[in-house]
This record gives structure tokens, sequence and C-alpha cells, in this order.
RNA sequence: GGGCAGCUAGCUCAGUUGGUUAGAGCACCGCUUUUACACAGCGGGGGUCAAAGGUUCGAAUCCUUUGCUGCCCACCA
């Protein structure tokens, strides 16, 4: 017999149990392997980690998508899966450059990169990035996560790096990547290219200005943009607007326009154009304006590039213009138009600011020599495992990517997703990956600079594109050969996570026995950025999938549904939660009460809530190794020796299929739901009192005991491992042990009468107690009455209606210690077709309280009229309900059936109510 | 502008293919320190399932419309 402290506290154990986890070794299949921990038969399950940005330290958000992967990897693991759950990090290129330049300069140094140069800027950056690094591994630690360690990857180390290189390589020799002059989305702030999702929109109120170029243009045009229009080079009108028909194809030079330069104005049909906004007719600026752009290339229009990459006006906006700020070109425009009487009027519309989603600053789209992932160009996938798609079809990168989720090879939860996804495919346009940040994977094209410096051979300036640092131009043998300057898109190597990770472009045993992985766990904010990618990667190099199914998560918010942040003031750190209430709360708390795609509420009570139930768990524990002097490790199922035995095993057993099946299709919350009411409603607060009067359930308890310990693990492993460890003392780990598997043994009948009867007759007993204010310390008598259930309408008592009730005798009476225990009664008499006053229970069953001198007679006849009236209402809503005939005629006759049950039992419990009033 | 969710007890949410008098946790009220647990136990109150219409014998559940709330996408200059 083992005495366990009275409260579990998870800061005793916690570090302890990880450092054991750890030094098993079972975080590696490999090892479980070896051991013979794995069912062949079950094959392998593998998991990436999204690998957390090193901007920073694990937010809550983090510790809910530990949470749910560490509850799949353990449960697989537990099953005899090969199972791989496979941990890293991510660069982050922009998002930790920033990061860093941003300390530095609150550090003092005003212009890192330039006072730093290229190398000590790097160190600087990869500095920050271990630190931080290192802050994320630990706080995976603390969360309990089962990862494989010996696999770590980090997005921007060596074999990635080769593994991007390689691709980078293939995609250019099969012209799925170009180089081009284009309009980008460019932040001037990051001083970089970003991906055309990776600019978000702001609503802003923004002043529309109203003016003509020149007195003698015929048109006026609206633009929030005054200081573009310098580079405008058509005015687009509605085909469909006869006000401007007349003009159309027309020419105007404006001469000296702002002040600055001249401009070609060519009047244009356009049918996009709005006719009811501003004038109905837009000023084209291809240079700055993704939909101009367009509207150029259309017309065949040049393109003027009036904004630099600092967002200064180049010398094309005339030399007025040239190195000023676009706010004061803006300005400027403005105040001359007003000072030449062009200006017509100035309001304010509602308008979207494109801003960097890295740093908020507004992008400046304009156009520029970027490399680019053509996503609509055709190519032939050999190797091909996509599902309807041939090793000899033409197939496009769009194609690829509609093709795995139209096909289910991919399955998306919740599949909503999939319709957003889609519709993003659609309105994809090519990939611009070439960031010019330094912190990244450097682009692997290099560029001859000629046989004899700056004399290059024709065919020199093809760029040089290479796996290995190339030594010499392959055209003009010139040895001057200078690389890219720029980096990748940080998505473009996260992209290559599920295999690059598992040692592509080397063909691995790691490859072979985990790629394509089963899961992909992550938030859906980053369906388009990663997973939408990794498939595009990995279909184009593999030829593969790279995961069967999808789980997406949702946000977790702050109690009144908020985003945390930190100026509000409401971000909740899991490592203070994990500290005050414990690992184990704190996943529960993220668990529980968390549906696939939804947000999730999270507060503080809610946390001390789960704290609560690990506490409670413990004592369970603690109260069941009280009565198992010997605790065994392999247990079977035991034999049940009493009714109440049958019912809570028979309740195990139902919970054990709700708990594995609710997992395996991703109900982690309904799941824990279950495991949480067996644990408290049937177990504890039943079955342990239950245990307290009837004695003599050792195996029972060890077999329960034993059981609940391995459904919870997945959930709260700490303290079900702590609790494991002080059961079995030297025992291997419970984190090894096999899941319970549900024994297909039916329901015992007689586990429904513990219900129907005992059960029903207990409750009952402690209501008319607290009804009458018996005090709880004083013991009162009984009389219980069994008569014929109501199922048979016939007053005889045949011999059949005799032997039912000699059984539900039997039965009840035989529960008697139960009852008087729970029930808190001294005495409790039994009688048979005495028809006895009391409450009614159903079947048959009447339970007379012996209330002598305690009895409101008032309150009670009160109590007694009330539910009568409850109980009219009830029956006049049965009986409308039988007399429709539609409902009799049309309805199954087992639901009739029951309603004429429900019937009968009302209409006897009124009367015999009726009766006790008189 | 297009799309997707959500709207069920004071709060957070369950409610699987339509079929008990719609459930749980927290909070609330009353009682209890009955030696596993007061981070507990026992009992209790509380909802016309956002609104309207429709389908059906029967709707929280299916359909239509509307209203809020949130999110995503989009080239109204």
């Amino acid at each position: 017999m083992k005495e366990l402290p009275k409260a579990y506290e998870p800061k005793k154990y916690e570090n302890d149990i990880y450092k054991r986890w750890e030094e098993s070794g079972f975080f590696n299949p490999d090892n479980c392997e070896k051991f013979g921990l794995v069912d062949g038969a079950k094959g392998s399950f593998s998991m990436v980690l999204p690998p957390p940005n090193v901007t920073g330290t694990l937010h809550i958000g983090h510790a809910s998508m530990l949470a749910i992967q560490d509850l799949v990897t353990r449960y697989k693991r537990m099953q005899g899966f090969r199972t791989l759950w496979l941990p890293g990090t991510d660069h982050a290129a922009i998002a930790t450059q920033t990061k860093v330049e941003k300390l530095l300069i609150e550090k003092g140094i005003k212009d890192p990169k330039k006072e730093l140069g290229r190398d000590k800027f790097l160190a600087e950056v990869e500095k920050f990035a271990q630190e931080s690094h290192d802050t994320i591994i630990d706080q995976c630690k603390k969360m309990g996560s089962s990862m494989d360690w010996s696999r770590e990857s980090y997005t921007l180390d060596e074999a990635r790096n080769l593994a991007v290189r390689t691709v980078f390589k293939k995609m250019y020799d099969d012209g799925l990547i170009y180089r081009g002059y284009r309009l980008v989305n460019w932040c001037p702030r990051c001083k970089s290219t970003l991906a055309d999702d990776e600019v978000e929109h702001k609503e802003q109120i923004a002043k529309l200005y109203t003016f003509k170029y020149s007195k003698d243009f015929p048109i006026a045009i609206a633009t929030t943009r005054p200081e573009t229009k310098l580079g405008d080079v058509a005015v687009a009108v509605s085909p469909e607007d006869v006000r401007y028909a007349k003009y159309i194809d027309q020419e105007f030079v404006i001469k000296n326009f702002g002040g600055g330069a001249d401009l070609k104005i060519k009047i244009i049909a356009e049918a996009g154009v709005d006719t009811t906004f501003g004038t109905g007719a837009v000023g084209v600026t291809p240079a700055h304006s993704a939909t101009d752009y367009e509207m150029a290339q259309r017309n065949d229009l040049p393109i003027i590039k009036i904004i630099d990459e600092d967002g200064l006006m180049t010398k094309e906006a005339g030399e007025k213009y040239l190195g000023k700020a676009v706010k004061v070109a803006r300005a400027e425009v403005v105040e001359w138009l007003k000072a030449n009487n062009l200006f017509e009027k100035e309001e304010e519309v509602p308008n979207n600011l494109s801003i960097c989603y890295r740093c908020g600053y507004a992008i400046e789209p304009l156009p520029s020599r970027q490399w680019f992932v053509d996503v609509n160009k055709e190519f032939i996938l050999p190797n091909s495992s996509i599902e309807g798609i041939k090793s000899s079809d033409k197939v496009t990168l769009k194609k690829l990517m509609q093709q795995v989720i139209n096909n289910k090879q991919i399955e998306i939860i919740p599949d909503r997703f999939e319709k957003i996804y889609f519709h993003w495919i659609n309105n994809l346009r090519d990939w611009c990956i070439s960031r010019q940040i330094w912190y990244g994977h450097r682009i692997p094209v290099w560029y001859c600079r000629g046989l004899d410096k700056g004399k290059c051979l024709p065919g020199c300036e093809k760029p040089l594109v290479s796996v290995d640092v190339p030594q010499k131009c392959p055209n003009c043998g010139s040895v001057d050969l200078v690389q890219d300057p720029d980096t990748l898109d940080t998505w473009f190597s996260s992209g290559l996570w599920t295999f690059s990770t598992l040692g592509w472009p080397n063909k691995t045993i790691d490859l072979k026995n985990f790629h394509p992985t089963s899961l992909l766990e992550t938030g859906y904010d980053i369906l388009f950025f990663w997973v939408a990618r990794m498939i595009l990667m990995t279909t184009y190099t593999l030829g593969q999938i790279p995961f069967e199914k999808v789980y997406l998560h949702g946000l977790v918010r702050d109690e009144k549904g908020r985003k945390m942040s930190k100026s509000l003031g409401n971000v909740i750190n899991p490592l203070d939660t994990i500290s005050e209430f414990g690992a184990d709360a704190t996943r529960l708390s993220l668990l529980l009460g968390n549906t696939p795609g939804n947000d999730l509420k999270l507060s503080q009570e809610k946390v001390e809530g789960f704290r609560n139930f690990t506490n409670k768990l413990w004592n369970i524990s603690r109260f069941m190794l009280l009565n198992i002097p010997n605790p065994k490790m392999d247990v079977k199922l035991p034999e049940a020796k009493t009714v109440s035995d049958k019912w809570i095993l028979t309740h195990l057993s139902e919970t054990i299929e709700d708990t594995r099946s609710n997992i395996d299709s991703y109900q982690f919350s309904l799941a824990g739901e279950k495991l949480r009411d067996f644990t408290w409603n049937e177990l504890a607060d039943w079955y342990l009192e239950i245990a307290k009067i009837e004695g003599g359930k050792e195996e029972i308890l060890n077999y329960i005991l034993n059981t609940i310990l391995k459904l919870w693990h997945p959930f709260m492993p700490f303290v079900t491992e702590a609790i494991w460890k002080e059961t079995y003392r030297d025992a291997e780990l419970l984190m090894m042990q096999k899941y319970p598997d549900f024994n297909q043994k039916k329901a015992e009948e007689e586990a429904l009468l513990f219900e129907l009867y005992i059960v029903r007759i207990i409750s009952k007993t402690r209501s008319l107690r607290a009804d009458f204010k018996v005090k709880p310390s004083s013991k009162i008598n009984a009389l219980i009455d069994i008569a014929g259930s109501v199922f048979i309408p016939t007053v005889e008592i045949d011999q059949q209606i005799e032997k039912e009730i000699q059984e539900k005798f039997k039965f009840i009476k035989n529960n008697e210690a139960i009852i008087k225990g729970l029930g808190r009664l001294e005495h409790v008499d039994f009688s048979m077709n005495k028809f006895i006053n009391g409450s009614h229970l159903g079947r048959g069953v009447t339970l007379a309280l012996d209330l002598a001198g305690v009895v409101d007679l008032e309150k009670e006849k009160d109590r007694l009229q009330k539910e009568i009236e409850s109980l009219n209402k009830y029956i006049s809503g049965i009986e409308s309900k039988l007399s429709n005939t539609d409902f009799v005629e049309h309805a199954p006759s087992a639901v009739i059936e029951k309603e004429k049950q429900k019937l009968a039992e009302a209409k006897e419990k009124i009367s015999k109510i009726s009766n006790q009033l008189k």
C-alpha cells in the first residue's frame, strides 16, 4: 500500500519526467523499433512540426499546436505505429532580419546594415536566431512534446540549403523559374519584394482628388495618389460610357505636368472601369498599380517608373521631383493643380491601403527585375504518384495543387477550407521568390563578369544556375563570377519541409519510411503561405503528396475573443500557466472546448479548472492505490463480482471506444470530454463511493486505474506518468504502454438496470433529503415498494409479472448496502405490490422516506401539486401527438411505442400522486 | 463587392445521419469539513436553440429570406 501526497504539484515532477522520456530514447522511432515496441503491421505515422519562427519565443497559440500534435503523436506511438514527430525551426527571413535590425537600432546603431556590413550583420542575426531557437526548444519540452530531437532541422541549415539549391536548379531547368522585369510588391522599409499574399490590406479614409491634367485635356480624373500621376500614360474609360466614347484612342501630350515631366496620355477603353466612381475615368499609372500594369500590358503602353526602391521620386517624374519623398511630391502636385486652376474637388472616401505583413509599412508597387515561379507553365511530371496524373501528362503547378485535393489524396479538415484553397489557387499569379534581404538562402545563380572584365562573349549574359558554386563561366571560361545578391522567400525553403527534413535529395530510409507524412497539423492562417506551397513544392519535386491529411486549428484568443497582443496586455504566456497550473492543465485547456478550424477563447479560469481536474485524477489514483495492495501492470479484463462492477466496466468499455473513435476522427475535444465525464462523474462520484461500501475490488480498481492512465496519457502525459511511476515503481514508462483496445463485449443488461433502479433510488433519496432539509448527518429510514412494471398494462398479476417482480425485488435488495450507504439511510424496508405512497420512480418502483417529524406537510403538498401540473403538460403533449393521425400513420412504430410507454408511465405517476394528496 | 463561419443557460461551448421534457463545464443559490480530493461532495435554479417563413406526422438539426458578429479574398482609381 502506498500513499501519495494530498495534492499534485506539477513542478515537482514535470522536469524529471521529461528527462526520463528523453533519456529513454523512445521519441526516436528507430529505438522503438529496436526494442520491439513497433507493430510492423501498423506501419508508420509521421508528422513534421510546423517550424516556429526564430523571431522570438512561443506564445499560447504554439502551445495549442504542441498540445494537439503531442496528443496525436503519443496516441499513435502507444498504438504501435512507427511514430515520428520531427521538430525544427524556421529562419523566417524578413521577420527575423527586421527584428534584429530593430534591436540593433534600439542599441544605438543607426543603420545596422550599413554600419556592420553583410557578414557582421548576419552574425548578429544568427546569434539572435540561436538564442531564440534555444528558448523555443526549451518551451517545447516544457509542454511535454515528444519530438524526435535527433532529427531536428532548421530551414536555413546546410542540409536544407542543399535541398533548396537542388529544387531551384530543377525548376529553372524545367522553365518554371524565370527572371523577369515585372510589377512587384515593394516594401520601402524592408527594402524588399513581397509575395502577393504577404501584402495585407488595411481599411482607411483617403482623400480623393478630382482634377484635369491640363486645360485642354477633355476628361477629369480622380485619384487618391496625385503624385503617381506623374507616371501616367493613359486614361481608361468604360467602352459603354457615352460621355467619353468620342475620345477613345485619342492621344494628348501634357507639357510639364505638375511642373515636372511631360506626359503622353492615350484614352483607352477598359471594360472594368466603373462609370459611377469618381469621374468614370481612370488615370493609368502602369509602374505603380497592379491594375494599371495589366491595362498597360493589354494596350501596349509604356511603363514609366517614377518611384524608386527607397520610396523617392525618380528623374522620370521631372527634375523638380527628383529625390523627393512620395508624400512631399503629393502635396506639391496638389498645390500645382490648384495654382493652375485644374483642381476640381477633394473628398474623403474609404480606401484599402496595402501594407507589409511583417512591418506594417505601406507597400509601393513598382516594376523590378526579380525571380519568379511560373504557376501556369506546362511541364511533365516523371515519377508521378498523383492520382489522375500520368508521368507523361502535361501539367502545371496550379493543376497539381488542385488535383491532389480534388482526388482526395489530401484531405483538409475541416473541409470548408478546401473551397478557400481552390479560390486562392484560381487567383494565383506567378510567385515572386527573390528577396533583397540578407538573412536567407542565397539564390544559387551566378553571373559572368567577363573573360577580361566587362568583355563577355555573346551568351555570357545568361544566368548561371548551379547547385554547387561554379568554377568558371561555361561560355567564356572566365573565373570572374558573381553570385546573385538576393535571397529566397522564406516559404521557398519551408515549402520543402516534409522531405528536406527527411534527407532529400539523398535517397534515405527516412524518406521511404516517413514520406508522404501522415498528418499536417497547423493553423488556418498559414493555409496559403505554407500548406499550399508545400503541396506545390512537394508534388513538383517528388511527384508525391507531402501529407495525407491537413488538420487546421484556429487562433487562441483572450476570454473576450480578442486577439492576444502586447499592447492590449491580454497575452497569456504558456510558461506562466505551466508554472502556475502545470503543463497538463495548460494542455487540457487548449485541447478541450476546441474544435477544428475554430478560434478558441482562453481564460485563466479555464486553465484553473483543468488544474482542478489534474488534481482530481491524482486524488482518484491516490484513493485507488490505498485499495490496491499489489498493483499489477499486465491487466486483463477482470471478472465482475457485483452489478456495480458490471456497470463501471461497461462504461469503461464504452469510454475506450468513444475516446478512440473521437481521436481517430480528429475530435480531440469530444474525446477528452468523454474521458473526463467517465473519470469524474462515473468513476469518482459513483463507483469509488460504492467501492468504499462493497470493498474487495482490488483487481477491478487496478484494471480501471491502469486503463484510465493509458487513456489519459496523450492528453496529460506528466501527471499520468507520475502516477504510473508511483503505482508500478520500477516499471517501464507509461508512454510506451499499449493504448487500451475496445473489447467488443456487449453492454451488460444488468449494468443498465443498475442505472434504472439503484442510481435512481439513490438520487431520489438524496434530492428528497435536500428538499426536506434533512441534515446530512442524520440517518433516516426508507421503504421501497416494487410492483409490476407499467410496460405490461394489466391489473392481474400473472405468472410472468410475478416472475418479473421477483427478479426486480431481488436485484434491488441485493444492492441494499449501496442504497443505504449512498442515500445515508439507517434502515430500508422492501415490499412487493403494496402500492405505497411515495415517490414513483417508474417501472413500478416507489420510494418513501420516513420523514416523520421533518416533513412540512404544506410544503410537500405544494411540491406534489407542482409535479402534477408539469406531468399534465407533458401528458397533453404526448396525447395530442398520439391523437394526430398523421403522426400515427407516418412515424416508425418504435417511435410510437415509445410515446405510448411515456404516456402510460406519466399517467400512472399522476394517479399515484393524486392518491397521495387525498 | 465576393465568399466562409458563428449566433443554444450569466459565460465558454457540445448536440454525428430530423424522433426522451435540449446537455456539459464554469459561474450562481442552498447544504456538508462523511479520513482520496474544499483544486471537494450532495442538492438546486436557469434556455420560446438570433428572427421570420417553408418542408415534414415531427425541426436546435433540412430549405429560403433577414438581422447581427467575426474572418478570408478582391485591381473601385
